[in-house]
DNA sequence: GTTAGTGCAAACGTTTTGCACGCTA
DNA sequence: TAGCGTGCAAAACGTTTGCACTAAC
């Protein structure tokens, strides 16, 4: 674990359940998985834990549906296919795209405004290809 | 009120408050500002009646920060600009931006996943021209 | 021995719920 | 009188906090 942050093994456990589940769980999600193997690590640990990894830079805090925080361990800078069906979150990765927003912002100039961060998020159907078989009956 | 509502006194006012709050409120804020010329209408019919509005697309809930939701009574499809210091939730109108995106997703033609809609957020801090001014000293 | 991290339980703030009442069709 | 909308209070939910304990340097 990098920038000096101390690897206990509460830490571990939740910094792996985190990127292993590539669901971008809830800190309730993360508790569940991993409370058969630990048992004692408690759910405030996995609140306080996952608000480390944010604060450095470790995990990322996403768009969070019904006021539910989601967190994702893949911080490379990244877009979102966010499912309204399933509330399933899925990472969109495309370079292109984040080139051309930044190359857009760029070129606009946006005055008054410093730009730290650019986050899109693609809200739709996932269409599940079984299902597709399926409705075709 | 369109869409079939039925305009009740507590909805009007809070639709009113709604847009013209140009704050993106949270259901608090829209309570406290129509709570002295409204004391009876309650924190709960603010909420209910909120979740009853983006169900029928007049409003929008839109990116919340800290677990508490926002909304938008403009629901024409814009983008935002999301101020780090200050929570401002600032409209970003950009038909450019908006077109540009639209014909990105079109030409990608994203397979197994159905779009209903793009949502951008330009995180950053917003330069206040006074600060400027007074950072000059 | 000081500091940082943890676990527990209680507290907190936001949102939802159950239910009785009222209004309107 | 049936059905939706409302107000109130209580409950539920996700999250944070205070504090005592522990572990690590």
């Amino acid at each position: 674990m990098k920038r000096q942050l101390k690897a206990t093994p509460q830490r571990v456990v939740i910094y792996e359940a985190l990127v292993n589940m590539n669901n971008h769980p809830t800190a309730e999600m993360i508790y569940e998985h991993i409370h058969p193997n630990n048992p004692s690590i408690s759910l405030a640990t996995v609140y306080k834990t996952l608000d480390t990894f944010v604060e450095s830079k470790l995990a990322d805090k996403v768009l969070s549906d019904h006021g539910v925080s989601r967190y994702d361990g893949y911080t490379d800078t990244h877009n979102h296919l966010y499912c309204t069906n399933t509330d399933e979150l899925i990472d969109y990765e495309d370079e292109e795209l984040i080139k051309m927003l930044e190359s857009y912002f760029e070129k606009k100039n946006i005055t008054n405004f410093k730009i730290q961060d650019i986050r899109l998020q693609v809200l739709g159907e996932k269409i599940n290809l079984n299902q597709q078989v399926e409705l075709k009956n």
